[in-house]
DNA sequence: GAGCCGCGTTAAGGATTCGTCAAGAATCCC
DNA sequence: GGGATTCTTGACGAATCCTTAACGCGGCTC
């Protein structure tokens, strides 16, 4: 189910859209200002966003660039201002749809269908990858080595995710710290050290001489398949 | 360049576009109908399809429906007509985004901008420098040399960005070790020379006789591929 | 030809980062 | 509620990287 979240300070409009959304089977969260939305984000995933302009803390192009400092998520943006200065610096700012009030309904719901149908992931199939030493199912949350299930817990299938999708490619611990704990974390490098350990532990067949999670000193961790 | 396909049947509009539209720096072809159009966009490469619904010989839906039997290119549309049922129609046909006449160019413009940044990316440009006896992946961080993978440090990366993003251009001490080090630091060029060397051991098949980091004398440094 | 300057090379100290362990806090599930 | 799992946080040696200094070499100037 596509969740959705909608930010706006009229509980009127929140709670008509929140209703109207629901209907048509979309998941809803829900917050009426910036800092609220901006949290929201990073702590459950979002399909899109539904972002009013006018928000009582905070500028709304400010959350569309505060947002896009991490997160592609597409946002639509809904907003009482005509004028085309403010739609060209919603979209420059990385919006990807702008609708003035009033709007009807049916036209939200179409260019919600039309950003959706874009960001449909090409294929959830069996995301398999194995190396010499254990298997992993990305889609399925499954762990093997040497024919033993393993158990990770979601913050360590959430940094396997990030790596094993760009397998040999370096991934910076910035990355990983704002891909799995939010932009807030950025400089936390200790919960990556920890992470990277136990990962290590459960896994490789020498925790203490690694040979698929690989460290790059000063820089991030690279998976080798 | 990208090249953006115009259709519409008002010869002013067209030609308006296709100015607007090159002085932006897009590549701009053109069509006065929707067969025209279909054979245009089978013809050549298209990243946008900008479509009036307007047109003399088939209705815009219909262009747009038999453009998604084969084609997922961006279908940004056009049109006089405000009401809510030809955009969700549009849209729900496989349009992308939908401006009612009269518009500004600026938002056009916008939205274009908006459509692209969305489907250029998937591209994902590894950026790939390779040289006679080794190959660099600059975003993945990965270099190698005979087969063998080589590790390099923080500091060596970044110099490598300087130099191989300007290939066979001289770049000056004092720009790399501003861009490295930070302004502060112009005048040690005691640090080139040691990282030069690391390179040039780590890299060059002959550290002594280098062919592709290659130093100007009283000057500054040079990348050869 | 002597002295100076810029470059290449090497090695050692210091600073930073990494791996590891453990314990308390938070959360989830029964 | 209570127990178990998971997450956060702090501290410590160990490994890695950065900085710095010293020395040799070749070219240039005087």
């Amino acid at each position: 189910m596509n969740n959705i979240l909608v930010v706006d300070d009229d509980p009127h409009i929140l709670k008509a859209l929140q209703i109207t959304l629901k209907a048509h089977g979309y998941g809803v969260t829900t917050a009426d200002n910036g800092e609220a939305a901006l949290l929201s984000a990073a702590q459950h995933p979002v399909a899109v966003v539904v972002l009013d302009l006018g928000l009582p803390d905070i500028d709304g192009t400010e959350v569309i660039i505060r947002l896009r400092e991490w997160s592609d998520v597409p946002i639509l943006v809904l907003s009482a201002r005509h004028g085309s200065t403010d739609k060209v610096e919603a979209l420059d700012a990385g919006a990807d749809d702008y609708i003035t009030k009033p709007f009807g309904l049916e036209e939200l719901l179409a260019r919600l269908r039309a950003i959706l149908r874009r960001t449909v992931e090409p294929a959830d199939e069996e995301a398999l990858v194995a190396t010499s030493s254990f298997t992993l199912d990305l889609s399925g949350r499954k762990a093997n080595r040497d024919g033993d299930d393993v158990r990770l817990t979601p913050t360590e299938w959430s940094i396997l995710d990030v790596l094993v999708r760009n397998p040999q490619k370096l991934i910076t611990q910035q990355q990983l710290l704002t891909e799995v704990w939010g932009p807030a974390y950025a400089k936390e490098s200790n919960y990556l050290r920890v992470y990277m350990a136990q990962l290590r532990r459960k896994l490789e067949p020498e925790p203490g001489n690694p040979q698929h999670f690989i460290t790059e000193p000063g820089m991030g961790y690279r998976f080798q398949p």
